[in-house]
DNA sequence: TCTGGGGTCCTAGGACCC
DNA sequence: TCTGGGGTCCTAGGACCC
C-alpha cells in the first residue's frame, strides 16, 4: 500500500507529461547535429534566454538570463543561441497533445509543453501505471522525437512532484509514479527537495516557509492544513492537501474562456515618438482582437499602457496606463483601436524613451448571437431592405459578424422572429458573411 | 454628535505559473 | 548597446446599499 493513498480520499490518478526543455527540442528535432550541443531560445528581440538545453542549465544559467550577459559564458562553452519561433513550437504542441489524447480522453492541455492526464480507468491495459508512463514517453518520442518525463500522483501537486524528480534524477529513466513509491523512498526524496520546488510555492512563499523553519517539501507535508490555511491563506492549504494525496484540483478538460487578453510587447530600440507608439498600439489591438474573435468574445474595457526601460534606473521613467470602458462592448479592430488611440493620447509624455507597450482587454463577454431587437422594431417591407439594414447596424457593433439570417423573407418569418408564430412557418438559414 | 451590521461589487496589488 | 510575454487566483479595502 503506497504511503499517499491511505487517505482512502479517492482513486484518482494523475500523470503529468512533460517535454524537456521544449523549444529547444523543438529545434533539435529538426537540426539533429545540434544534440548534445549547449545551446538557448531566446525571446523576442533575442533578449533573454527563454529555453536552456540541459548542458546550459548546468552551468548555472537561469530562466530569462539576458543575452548579452551569458555572451562570455557562451564564448567559452560554445553554447549557441537561437531565436525563437512560436508557430513551430505551437505546431509541435498539438503533435504531441493529438498522441497523448490515444491513451486517455480525460486529459487537460496545461501548457504549451505539459499536459495532465486521468489514467486511473485506463490502467488495466498496462502491468502497473508507470509502464504506461514508459509507453507514453517511448510514444511521444517515436512519432515527434521530442524528450519527455513523466510524473505520476494521486494529485496534480503530487504529479508535478513526481514530474521534477523524474526529471532530476536519472535513475527514474524519465518516469516516476509517486504513488507506487514505498513511503521511506518517498519521504526520503521529499526530505531531498526545497519545499520551492512545490508548484504554487514561489519565492516569496519559499522565503516565509524557511522563515517557520519549513526547508523541505517534507517539512511542508508534516504541517497541519489548517496552519497553513491561518498563515498563508487557502492557496498554501490546498497544497498541503494535495501533497498528503487528498486531490483538490480537478482536471479542467475544456480550457475555459479567458478573462483578459493581452497584446504587448518590447521595443528593439527605445520610442519617443507619439506617431511610432500609436503605430505599436493599433498592431497590439488588431492582435488582441483577433484573440477576442477567436474565442467569440467582446470586451468591455481596454487598457493601454507604456513604460520606459526599468533596467535604466537612472533615465527618467514612466510607466502608465489607462483603462477606458466601452459603452458598448466590442471586437470591432477598428473601434477598438479609436479608443485605444484616445488613451494613447491622454497619457503619452513627450521625451520618454519608451521601451514597452501594449493593451489589455477586459471584461469579456460572449459575444452576442445577432439580437432579436435589431430585427423587431423594423417595418416589413423588403428582405433586402430588411437585411441592409440589420446588417448594418450590426456591422457598426461588431465589424466582423457572421449574420445567419432567414432567406425566405415572407412576412410570417419576421413576424415570427418577433414572436408572433405562424404554424406554417418554414424557412432556410444562410451564414452571411460581413466584410470586415 | 453619537451610533450598526451585513452584504455586494469593484479595484489594485501581490503572488504564483509557464 | 543589448534585459520575455503571456496568464490565473486570492485578498484587502473602499464604495455603496439596505
Amino acid at each position: 500500500m503506497s504511503a499517499i493513498n491511505q487517505s482512502g480520499q479517492t482513486n484518482q490518478l494523475f500523470a503529468l507529461v512533460d517535454v524537456n526543455n521544449f523549444y529547444v527540442s523543438c529545434e533539435r528535432v529538426f537540426a539533429p547535429k545540434l544534440e548534445g550541443v549547449p545551446m538557448v531560445v531566446l525571446s523576442n528581440n533575442d533578449g533573454c534566454a527563454v529555453a536552456r538545453s540541459a548542458e546550459v542549465k548546468a552551468l548555472g544559467v537561469k530562466m530569462a538570463t539576458p543575452w548579452f550577459q551569458m555572451k562570455d559564458l557562451a564564448r567559452q562553452h560554445g553554447i549557441q543561441a537561437y531565436s525563437s519561433n512560436y508557430t513551430l513550437y505551437g505546431d509541435m504542441s498539438s503533435r504531441v497533445v493529438e498522441i497523448l489524447k490515444t491513451f486517455t480522453p480525460n486529459l487537460e492541455v496545461y501548457s504549451i509543453d505539459e499536459s495532465f492526464l486521468r489514467i486511473e480507468t485506463v490502467l488495466k491495459q498496462y502491468a502497473d501505471p508507470a509502464s504506461m508512463g514508459q509507453i507514453i514517453k517511448d510514444k511521444v518520442k517515436d512519432t515527434t522525437g521530442l524528450p519527455v518525463c513523466v510524473g505520476i500522483g494521486a494529485s496534480k501537486t503530487l504529479a508535478k512532484l513526481a514530474n521534477h524528480l523524474a526529471k532530476k534524477h536519472k535513475q527514474f529513466a524519465g518516469v516516476c509514479d509517486i504513488n507506487a513509491m514505498p513511503k521511506e523512498a518517498l519521504y526520503q526524496w521529499m526530505t531531498e527537495t526545497p519545499v520551492g520546488e512545490v508548484w504554487g510555492i514561489g519565492r516569496q512563499l519559499s522565503k516565509k516557509l524557511k522563515a517557520l523553519h519549513i526547508n523541505s517539501v517534507f517539512d511542508l507535508l508534516q504541517a497541519s492544513p489548517q496552519s497553513m490555511r491561518q498563515q498563508f491563506g487557502v492557496v498554501v492549504e490546498r497544497i498541503s492537501y494535495e501533497l498528503r494525496g487528498v486531490s483538490c484540483l480537478e482536471l479542467e478538460e475544456v480550457a475555459p474562456a479567458k478573462q483578459q487578453i493581452v497584446s504587448s510587447r518590447s521595443f528593439g530600440k527605445p520610442v519617443t515618438t507619439m506617431e511610432q507608439l500609436a503605430e505599436s498600439v493599433a498592431t497590439h489591438v488588431a492582435r488582441g482582437a483577433e484573440k477576442l474573435r477567436g474565442q467569440q468574445s467582446v470586451t468591455g474595457a481596454l487598457t493601454i499602457f507604456m513604460q520606459t526601460n526599468p533596467h535604466k534606473p537612472f533615465e527618467p521613467q514612466h510607466h502608465q496606463s489607462v483603462t477606458i470602458p466601452l459603452s458598448d462592448p466590442s471586437d470591432n479592430t477598428l473601434r477598438l483601436t479609436t479608443a485605444a488611440l484616445k488613451g494613447l493620447k491622454q497619457i503619452y509624455q513627450a521625451g520618454f524613451k519608451y521601451k514597452k507597450a501594449g493593451v489589455m482587454f477586459s471584461l469579456l463577454a460572449d459575444k452576442p448571437t445577432v439580437q432579436q431587437s435589431l430585427f423587431d422594431d423594423m417595418e416589413v417591407k423588403g428582405k433586402s431592405a430588411h437585411l441592409m439594414k440589420a446588417m448594418d447596424s450590426i456591422n457598426s457593433r461588431f465589424g466582423n459578424a457572421v449574420i445567419r439570417t432567414a432567406v425566405s423573407g415572407t412576412k410570417q418569418d419576421w413576424q415570427m422572429r418577433s414572436g408572433n408564430r405562424s404554424p406554417n412557418y418554414t424557412t432556410q438559414w444562410d451564414e452571411l458573411p460581413v466584410a470586415r
